[in-house]
DNA sequence: TTCATATTACGATATATATCGAAATAAAGT
DNA sequence: ACTTTATTTCGATATATATCGTAATATGAA
């Protein structure tokens, strides 16, 4: 009997995990909030050192990362680059999450989700 | 201007990141899933370790990591340590991301979740 | 108490990551 | 072409992580 299966195949598994890697810094996530708390305008990455106070060489570091695990786009504008969160991967995660959790024997029920911020419009 | 504000407190963020970095790893985040398609119930360690094929000692590290994020409890069951999921962190786990991405300025759409697995009841 | 089983701790190694300052690149303006 | 500004790459270091095999511990049974 296999207790795992669903809809996330195994290479997904390793996918979504990077993902998690990724976000699983608190300077990464920090970017990431500031970069969803900007969306869909996003910020050029002297605008996130400002406002996070990182080092210039290591928010490169960790812009690439986000970047290599498609969490974030970027585009150039001029000198600057613009970085965007890829709305596909961050929904993809989120999806994963959520149907894990509230899927199945449902771990987590639905509702409190949605209590602590949006409210349904079905 | 502060860009990034919302109810997540400064110290949360840090508590977040370590969560994510705790499923940020493939055999975890197998882990993970397996606890969950085997909510509320749980599974002992060597029930884990026959199904995902995880030496004993790297085994119980990734568990200690989990717990260690309250993402995980355990409860000595005789010789047995019976593992399940933290559903109370779980939820903050996805309460935060669905609020990041669905609230405010609204990422991504919380209907496309809703879709691909459980149905709003409201 | 002795034996068997389940799990964790120990010791060790290899790899990955986070961080920094300084140098290199890239585009735009003078 | 030169200068300025924005960002990345380089080189280096410190810390963290993943993994393993084996030894230690804990519980239950004989």
């Amino acid at each position: 009997m296999k207790l795992v299966e669903a809809g996330t195949k195994t290479a997904d598994v390793a996918k979504l995990a990077d993902m998690f890697a990724a976000m699983g810094t608190e300077p990464r996530l920090r970017i990431m909030r500031l970069l969803l708390s900007a969306h869909p305008e996003g910020l050029v990455v002297g605008e996130i050192q400002d406002e996070l106070g990182i080092t210039g060489s290591t928010l490169s570091h960790h812009l690439e990362k986000l970047r290599h695990e498609d969490l974030v786009d970027v585009r150039r504008e001029g000198t600057f680059m613009r970085h965007t969160v890829n709305t596909d991967s961050l929904r993809a995660l989120l999806t994963f999450l959520y149907s894990e959790c509230c899927g199945r024997n449902k771990a987590i029920d639905p509702e409190l989700l949605m209590a602590t911020g949006q409210r349904c419009k079905c």
